[in-house]
DNA sequence: CATCAACGCTAGCGCTGCTAGAGTTCGAAG
DNA sequence: CTTCGAACTCTAGCAGCGCTAGCGTTGATG
């Protein structure tokens, strides 16, 4: 039995070893530089070994994400919280989603733009995703006034979604980012 | 002369071709079913001849997205003109936008969303996608007070573009959309 | 010590975007 | 009418991709 809990712990700290190694080599390079040659020849394990962990290399992608939903998270509750007003908070917690994007892009795209089997708005997300969404929320919350909250809050969301992937794929002119935030800010606090 | 005007207008009839097979690929099966493979065989040449009209897939695929910009501009006119007033205008640009979003799925993406060496945003953009921007600009000019139009603009589409972005990859649930479609045009006509 | 299961490896499949170089076609010049 | 040469398209192949079948080794167990 000893013996045995040795490997399955062994096998969890591998499993870790390519999550974390996945996430550095595609935040570094991108994820169209993680090849599962390049992730297998940096955990010094052959190919095949990837997959007695993982379905693929989506199913890594996958744990990558959720990893990332957990930093976002808590980025986002870090803002909200130091924030002195309602105002404030929902501009705080905008601020720190868009940082977050820009800092981590490739992390950023794994969660929320590339095609990952991921669930999401349903009770089998992950938890670290709905504390994410949570935090978006609470800041939402005070400006809602009548309307429904999940839904506003999904509003507000895709719009930070869409100025951060917009920008980024060259679409938007990097100049105006503030302004537009500032602008988007304005029509959500009334 | 003739003869070689007459070589200059099969080769364009070609390009036009090949421009046209990729869009029906990609429409029919997505663009990751859209190989060179697949596509000189669709247009009975081998695939160096691909080669020989664009530099490479990325190119194909940009020829592919300025089409799509003439009819998205195309619909945003058709839906912005029939409007009787202004504030149903920029909600059925809006949801003109959307349902091109949806209807077109391939064709939003490779314009709005995949890697495509495309100019956005600069002089040297691409007529139609201009047209298209110009569209939702005048659809927002009546409601942008004495904000920027342009950032303005940029900011609604981006909203648009999260809201299209994050339903099709499955983040935000379907059911909620119109609901969501209606409290973003509030903010903005609000 | 012999056995056998668990495990990681090598090798390879079918696919991708892309290209070098051979072979063919066809208008132009003698 | 023949011959030349340029324009053009094809076959074949490269390096790399995600993924897997099956062999060989390792190491705990009876």
């Amino acid at each position: 039995m000893s013996i045995q809990s040795r490997r399955e712990r062994e096998r969890a700290e591998r499993e870790k070893l390519i999550i974390t190694a996945a996430r550095e080599l595609a935040e570094a390079e991108g994820w169209e530089a993680v090849t599962t040659r390049r992730l297998a020849e940096r955990v010094e394990y052959s190919q095949p070994v990837l997959y007695s962990h993982f379905k693929g290399k989506d199913a890594i992608m996958a744990a990558v994400a959720v990893e990332g939903c957990a930093d976002l998270a808590r980025e986002l509750r870090t803002a909200r919280t130091a924030a002195p007003d309602a105002r404030r908070a929902i501009a705080g917690v905008g601020a720190a989603y868009v940082a977050f994007a820009d800092r981590h892009p490739a992390l950023y795209d794994v969660i929320f733009s590339l095609a990952v089997p991921l669930p999401f708005a349903t009770p089998e997300a992950p938890p670290a995703l709905q504390a994410a969404f949570g935090e978006l929320a609470e800041a939402v919350r005070p400006h809602a006034g009548g309307d429904d909250l999940g839904a506003l809050t999904e509003t507000f969301w895709a719009a930070l979604h869409g100025l951060v992937t917009l920008m980024r794929g060259g679409r938007l002119p990097r100049e105006h980012h503030e302004l537009r935030l500032g602008l988007l800010l304005a029509r959500f606090t009334g």
